[in-house]
DNA sequence: CCTACCGATCGGTAGG
DNA sequence: CCTACCGATCGGTAGG
């Protein structure tokens, strides 16, 4: 057993955080999950508040990266969006403790890096926005619906997919992926 | 100045467990807003646990309430899907603090109430899901799309309003609720 | 609903 | 990373 390192601990502080919550999780709780005491925590990292930071800032990066990727490798707006959906959908199940932490315990973070969590969240919904748009333009999508709400809807549904999707369920992720991005495109009107 | 009754207390409480967590909230806390002594609590109720369950219990009753209400007045399927998606929208921005607290707190109630509470949502999910079938046996919703995703990311959808709508903004409550019907049923395709 | 507490637990530190 | 702590705060109670 070779000694841990701040990596180590910011995932068991996601781990801790994602199932019992920011202010649910004591020092001694994450201690006890790693192997070691409450009071050893600190020979890697500040305090408590700094390990918060540390998970949603990894959750945060996580995501831009994805929309990066999507655009990168899309070819069109449909694709695109496709990319996004993929790529959300792969991040939170990847990531599932950095990612519940940063979509439940953001309001959490001191001031400072509450503002710049924000700011990044929104210049990734953003891409969304512009995807849907962009689509609207060349006549892809309906020009009639209001692209930032169906971006609200859509990351509303993504951001809820790690409660109860399972890798042994009837849909696999790619699959899950493209059935969202099918409701998105036709819901419940035209067959997809 | 009169007494507080139990009631209050409940309410002061919801908006403490919506706004900092259930486990973010002390009784002092709770006391303070109230303006009383945080011991001064246990005249009203048993403990914090407590405090939890008659919260969540308000919010789940709510939903309940609202299905029902769906289910009487409605005359076919895509009018009770909208009256669902009404009501869920005006269940979350009434009752914000018991709805958050049901919806991001449940976790950490008592096994015996937490299991009560997630049977009272399945069998309101239960709801959304036999409304859109019933549609599809008809005809008036697309057959090959899978109810029970459906469901879930119409939920999901509704479930996040609170988290972004603002009654000063463009739309109003019935218009959002009409372009979320609009959104299930026709996604970005057939025009509105 | 307040006064006056209780033991337990909290985040965090000094020194090794 | 542990030992041995610190003051502050926690949920909760007895008695009025």
């Amino acid at each position: 057993m070779s000694r841990l390192t701040r990596d180590d601990i910011i995932t068991g502080a996601g781990n801790r955080f994602a199932s019992h919550g920011y202010h649910g999780t004591s020092m001694r709780d994450l201690g006890e999950d790693l192997g070691i005491l409450g009071s050893s925590i600190y020979a890697h990292v500040g305090g408590k508040q700094e390990l918060l930071t540390a998970v949603i800032d990894r959750g945060s990066a996580y995501f831009e990266a994805s929309a990066n990727d999507a655009i990168e490798a899309a070819s069109g707006p449909r694709d695109q969006l496709n990319r996004l959906i993929s790529g959300h959908i792969n991040v939170v199940l990847d990531h599932r403790a950095e990612t519940r932490t940063y979509l439940s315990e953001t309001e959490f973070l001191p001031a400072e890096d509450h503002q710049r969590i924000v700011a990044a969240r929104s210049s990734y919904e953003r891409t969304f926005v512009d995807c849907i748009a962009g689509g609207q333009e060349i006549g892809v999508f309906d020009r009639t619906a209001d692209a930032r709400l169906v971006a609200i809807y859509v990351l509303s549904i993504l951001n809820a997919v790690d409660r109860w999707f399972s890798e042994q369920g009837r849909l696999n992720r790619k699959e899950l992926a493209t059935d969202i991005t099918g409701f998105v495109v036709s819901g419940l009107g035209a067959s997809r």
